[in-house]
DNA sequence: TGACAATAGTTTCCTTGTATACTAAATAGC
DNA sequence: GCTATTTAGTATACAAGGAAACTATTGTCA
């Protein structure tokens, strides 16, 4: 009887589906950002003004962060960015001083579909290994995954 | 002939595989995150401690970036909370004093496989919505994406 | 009306990560 | 042997986030 193995087993750290999930959405972001970068937009500000677009009103920097699942501080930094590189404009309501009232500047509103089309892009190279068929299987588990631990109102679609 | 649109459609941010992704991502890393905090580490000091739990001798910051994929900044800051928090030991070499001989102190050693438990709990709860066939697609997917935009000489598996 | 609570944004501090420029040490080439 | 390059690690600056504490404003209710 030779000496057993009595340490427990300890699991390896790509045993996880978290492990790559990390892995992978580091990396699809990495090179969203690069492409991003030749428009001096960065991914988060990405988010921001899609999600402003469709408003040809104005919107609030709380409602993004309904919207966008971030805090408020996140999107106040964010804004504050955007505002500086001009992209939208941020005015005191005057019916009620705590809400400001943001809106794409032009050239913002220029921007957006360019931005959409580098999206459109990267998502089609990086995940062109995938089949069509892996590709509609992984972004019907993710959303299940996103609808089963919602973190605040984020629409499921 | 009614006003037809014109405008180039602007693809949503939920259309992109790599947008949910990054949600699921933050969320099972917040996940994870919330559970280390009792031990007192961090999502990114465990992997620093389980790549170099089974090197029973000694490493170096560099070999840890090469493994894990991060960058030897990355790395540096890690390893100095690492040291604060003495779960491991750094000593400079005797052969070639630029590099550091990295070891996990007991007190690491004996943590490493709670660790893992607390990793195999949240992945397992986290994921838990999916069907044991949808996991070991979901497994297999990331994979095959890490294949094909291997960064460094990061281990496929 | 006057105190208190709720709400919108900001600020500060922390973790995670890259890039870039730096120091120190070792190796190569002449 | 002495310069020139490579290599290991550090430092700094920035982006992306959350948490928590703060300010200012508005709403509530006794």
């Amino acid at each position: 009887m030779g000496k057993r193995n009595l340490n427990k087993p300890v699991s390896d750290l790509r045993a996880h589906i978290g492990f790559w999930m990390r892995q992978i959405s580091n990396l699809v972001s990495y090179s969203f950002a690069a492409r991003l970068e030749s428009r001096g937009v960065t991914v988060a500000e990405w988010v921001v003004l899609r999600e402003m677009y469709p408003a040809q009103s104005v919107t609030s920097p709380g409602a993004i962060a309904e919207l966008t699942g971030l805090t408020r501080g996140a999107v106040s930094k964010l804004v504050s960015r955007l505002h500086i590189k001009k992209l939208l404009s941020r005015n005191e309501s005057s019916q009620d001083r705590r809400y400001q009232e943001l809106l794409l500047t032009p050239t913002a509103r220029a921007l957006v579909p360019e931005l959409a089309a580098l999206a459109d892009e990267n998502d089609a190279e990086f995940f062109s290994v995938l089949t069509d068929s892996e590709k509609k299987t992984l972004m019907n588990i993710l959303k299940k995954l996103a609808g089963a631990h919602r973190p605040r109102g984020m629409p499921v679609d």
